[in-house]
DNA sequence: TCTCAGGTACTGGTCTTACCACTTGACCAC
DNA sequence: GTGGTCAAGTGGTAAGACCAGTACCTGAGA
């Protein structure tokens, strides 16, 4: 019996994502003004503060620009907007937006090895621990979900070896956006996570203090998924723009 | 007779910046609770509404946790907080707070080169053409603080090139928090900006869609200032934990 | 005819008050 | 122990009023 929490939907909560589609969908262009706060909490059939909040909360996403005594005014969001807003990007109405997700697998290649270096430099006996504890885990994890799961403890203790908050703050921004697709990256991801192998090597470089060889150990782990996902797109979208 | 606007403070952006003065720096240490939305009202002297954008927006920065009928509680931002919080990470009561400042530099040295890479293999005419605009504008920039923001410009192209979502939003995000400092960088970055060769073998390398000389022409251009601040780190604090 | 001071209507900013919905914990009956 | 009930406290939402700043129009003066 899979029982699952009610969802509860808080009325600011639901503008803010209604505005917020209209935003990145294009709905409401660069430069448009929105209409007024009363006017909005009319047509929405919502309170004026929950308007407000909403606005506050686009506003300080960098999506829109609200003025005292003026109109509020749609920014560009892709010249504005901060990495936080990725989950909203790659999850759109329920569905993967396959271009942000080879995006994001693509940075991931980048930047991962880079992470990896710069934890065998820095990774103390208590960071290598934890990473040989993170493989046990995930050699323990029986399906494919869990490892996934797994695999990104793996990777948080890699980052907390890094010992760079840039790193750490970057690693929960693409968390955060890559969980919720778990499920539907199982296919794709299946291959990465069931090399124990490579998570093994990659542990014992950056234990080792090896920078170069954990640099190649990361990209070797993550490229296959990389190419697999890049290709994909590629027979999905022949005409990119 | 120097006048400068009057700092035109909103009651709710006060309430944040007090609260999240006090996550960041350990006055509510995770796990705590805060007092309830009236209470904090009377005792800032608000109104609850000005408190409640406030509680919202420290939430969407998921520095706190907050639930129905329960107290709100302070969340640990080092695991859970986005790229975004990193300008408030940076410059702290005024002041830069050097440790981020050198992660931030770390940083930038792992991913650019990646970023000039992949600009190399996507750049179209449009790109270089921009490229080469932006390395115009940095040959006639007189000042260090005006070569810094036509620097910014021209990584700006560069990142345009690449084409990739995740780099764009990335970008947004660090520039975010480097803006603000960008006068008290300018010793340890003007070497860098003076460098116009070095912007221009990195434009060229490209536009001609060379890729491993686009790396390496980044990684140059990037490593002295990276190299600088570290050793400048490095004195300041020799016990670093 | 042009210019600009002033008024006016509209916008966001803030507060007050009230009530609803939910969680917690204590108490009580079974 | 178990489950039900209730009260108190918390966050969620709404309505209305007023303050503060902006945009725009209007009319008097040049």
């Amino acid at each position: 019996m899979a029982l699952k929490p009610v969802a509860r939907r808080l009325v600011p909560e639901d503008v803010f994502d209604q505005l917020l589609g209209e935003v990145v969908d294009g709905g409401l262009a660069a430069g448009d003004s929105l209409p007024s706060e009363r006017r909005l909490a009319e047509v929405l059939g919502v309170s004026r503060p929950a308007v407000r909040e909403a606005l506050q909360r686009l506003s300080q996403a960098k999506l829109i620009d609200v003025r005292h005594g003026g109109s509020t005014t749609v920014r560009d969001f892709r010249t504005s907007a901060g990495l936080d807003l990725l989950p909203r990007l790659l999850v759109r109405d329920g569905e993967l937006d396959p271009r942000v997700g080879r995006s994001i697998l693509q940075a991931r290649q980048s930047i991962a090895p880079a992470v990896a270096a710069q934890a065998a430099v820095s990774a103390g006996p208590a960071a290598a621990r934890a990473l040989r504890g993170a493989v046990t885990q995930l050699e323990q994890a029986t399906d494919s979900e869990a490892r996934q799961h797994a695999a990104l403890g793996f990777w948080d203790a890699v980052v907390d070896a890094a010992d760079s908050i840039v790193f750490r703050l970057l690693f929960n921004s693409l968390r955060l956006a890559y969980e919720p697709a778990i499920a539907a990256l199982g296919p794709v991801m299946g291959a990465e996570v069931d090399n124990l192998d490579g998570y093994r090597a990659l542990a014992d470089a950056v234990a080792a203090g090896e920078a170069t060889a954990a640099h190649a150990a990361a990209d070797e782990l993550l490229r296959p998924a990389t190419e697999a996902l890049g290709s994909l797109m590629a027979l999905l979208e022949p005409g990119k723009p």
